[in-house]
DNA sequence: CATAATTTAATTGTGCACAATATAAATTTT
DNA sequence: AAAATTTATATTGTGCACAATTAAATTATG
């Protein structure tokens, strides 16, 4: 008699079946897709995203635009001062506490917010998603992104 | 009478709403996760992925890994480079075709399978996720980047 | 108060991503 | 066969990501 077959619940290491790349070529193609639509306003991806965040709210500081998005100060820096030198924010150093570098936008970054209202509508229609579906994934995300997330520092 | 309330239908600018944030977000959580994993076998998370498909099958061309993954040569060549001088694999022209550079893997490139048995089952335990939710999300991903990708070129 | 510890940004260095261009080989057209 | 085109890879340049280090300001502690 056979010996009994091995169940395939090794996981594998097969491209095509990992989440991970699933995750990363989808997240790829999603930034390709917003690509054009920001090369009108002249941002990239990620400057794009700390515009969001600054037209939620003005004159965070570095740190809090960090926590949001979950970039550190190495890759803040040097993106913020590109959208300075783009005239779109201001950086200046709080006078309560000379640590933190507030973050204010100019008014050609108020005013760049028109620019962009049309973008998540025409996303929307490149997705071919049920406002159901979007949310869905939308949410499984963030708990994927929650579930990873390293374990809190106990002193918080 | 008051007029009827607007409909919050315009799709938002809140970064907390977009899809793709909380895909890109989650992403670099996933690469970050496998980030002490891959430590072990002095590998990034790309060149995981490049191993990965040569793991599958051996002497692929760098076109052919680059549509497998997505990539350039202009990410894969200093990629490969890399993976080159770190004895993991061999860079050599074709006799049939010089255009094409073929990439075959060492015995140090086989053996590191090895190292890496462990991965996914140590990123199943991380992630908590029933089989069916992973396959679900991933399958759902797959269907996204698919639905982004660009439209075919006709001539093909 | 003095100094040690902590916090916040900036800097440095490495490795992707990706657009644009270059180069060379192969293929097709003329 | 020569010219034009296509294909495969490499190179260059820009902009993230992120680890590690530095520097300055603030807070905590003896």
């Amino acid at each position: 008699m056979l010996a009994p077959m091995k169940k395939p619940l090794d996981a594998s290491l097969h491209l095509d079946e990992q989440l991970c790349f699933a995750l990363y070529a989808a997240s790829r193609r999603m930034t390709a897709t917003y690509r054009p639509l920001l090369e009108a306003l002249d941002l990239t991806y990620p400057q794009y995203l700390v515009m969001l965040v600054l037209w939620e709210r003005d004159g965070l500081t570095v740190r809090e635009l960090g926590e949001r998005l979950q970039l550190d100060s190495g890759t803040l820096t040097p993106l913020l001062k590109r959208l300075e030198q783009a005239g779109l924010l201001g950086r200046r150093r709080r006078q309560s506490d000379e640590r933190e570098v507030e973050i204010t936008l100019t008014d050609a970054g108020h005013t760049l917010r028109e620019g962009a209202a049309d973008i998540p509508r025409c996303m929307a229609e490149k997705l071919c998603m049920s406002i159901d579906a979007f949310t869905r994934l939308r949410d499984e995300l963030k708990t994927l992104a929650t579930q990873l997330a390293p374990p809190t520092d106990p002193r918080e």
